[in-house]
DNA sequence: AAGCAGCTTCATGTATGCAGAAGCCCGCTT
DNA sequence: AAGCGGGCTTCTGCATACATGAAGCTGCTT
């Protein structure tokens, strides 16, 4: 995570109040059952969690450095208006640096990271075989979460991670088409290759295919569906 | 700065008592006033501001998610320790990151906005021969900024603002030598000159060679002067 | 003497209370 | 009837008080 804040864990049972408040709101503004430009009162969302004002404020803080709710000074807080075009600003800017990362990291990575990155690479053809989406999202983020180590640069890596976690908050209305997951590993495929080669130039293009890939594929889904304001 | 915090103006003396607090931590911090892993008590720090801790607490939670503090929870926060290996890999990212942002400026600006960037650069020619460091400085940020616009993805340009900003904390052990600035300027120039004939790969590289170019000079910096935690 | 248990102390986490500012509604004026 | 001003309401921002978990210390046991 590398956010500043050690909870322990992101169970919901025993962290920080403020910690679980955070994750509850971080949830529903994710799955928009806290629709962009939301009031969000504090005394309102502390009766709804049964608790007091003190841990709403700081979890609406902590919300805020995020960039998920807008705070105006004496004003209330409401969450953030991501526009499509925003959404695809972000999708541009982690398909950029996710292209960094993939190039830094094939000429960087140890031996031992390169093949615990072919072997997950490997163990992700039968989720695709079985269409199993859940399983491949999992695989997915351990696939370029290990790219990102791969850097050995972790700076670079939390950077990425941060940007590419606050993105997810939009991807839940998610591309499930069989035949994106399947295009989605052959590119992965198509990486590894290149990576394999040690072309980290290639491997960066390629990456960045692969990310603009999918959004264009949410582009054409938010377009035939009309969410307006996300 | 796109933070989620609208406090009016930066300045000290009317905003929001938790955001002067913020501020002046933030200062410390990078003046190196409150050294790396200094603690940071609540009620301490109240004390110093004439506050309570409830700003206090809030300031300290913003610098946290800024990454400028660790909090442990239940065992209150430090300084973050900021390692020189880590100021380096802070480097290469925003030398990356801004070698993304000039490719795509490249690419992508308007005839004014390009306009508007050599007016910058031309401007920068007699500071460079006063050898004025602040106003060097201060343009060096002008520039930089309208690159990061001239990307057309406010995201991106935020994010670039941002960690930008976070590396600035360490730099005010800046190189102060004017061979430095001259050099600086010189490789705006050949920048400059890749952006005018379109080659945004090219600009790019120049650009990850310039940013690199003052990172290895604070490196040498940090070697001579052993600045050990920093 | 070393290690552990229990207690003490203290800082953090949370709740509540209070003051001030922003927004709103109502009534007044033109 | 429409625009404006004042009082009112409400919510934020800050202060203070209470509760809880963590660290350190003391004394006992082995």
């Amino acid at each position: 995570m590398a956010n500043g804040f050690e909870t322990g864990d992101d169970g919901d049972d025993r962290g920080l109040l403020s910690d679980r408040i955070r994750n509850a709101l971080t949830d529903e503004i994710a799955t928009g059952a806290l629709a962009a430009g939301a009031a969000l009162d504090e005394q309102q969302l502390a009766d709804r969690f049964g608790a007091s004002r003190t841990p709403v404020r700081e979890a609406l803080r902590q919300l805020a450095a995020g960039g998920l709710v807008e705070l105006r000074a004496r004003r209330g807080g409401v969450v953030a208006h991501t526009t499509p075009e925003r959404i695809m600003e972000m999708f541009e800017t982690v398909a950029e640096i996710e292209a960094v990362c993939v190039r830094l990291a094939t000429y960087r990575m140890t031996p031992l990271e390169r093949s615990h990155l072919i072997e997950l690479h490997d163990l992700s053809q039968p989720i695709v075989e079985a269409g199993n989406f859940d399983a491949y999202d999992s695989f997915n983020r351990q696939f370029h979460e290990a790219i990102y180590h791969a850097t050995h640069n972790s700076f670079l890596a939390e950077q990425a991670i941060a940007v590419r976690n606050r993105l997810n908050a939009f991807r839940r209305t998610q591309l499930r088409q069989g035949e994106r997951l399947r295009r989605s590993r052959d590119e992965h495929e198509a990486i590894m290759q290149a990576i394999a080669e040690g072309d980290g130039e290639m491997a960066s293009r390629r990456m960045r295919a692969h990310m603009l890939n999918a959004a264009t594929s949410l582009s054409r889904f938010i377009e035939t569906n009309k969410l307006g304001g996300v």
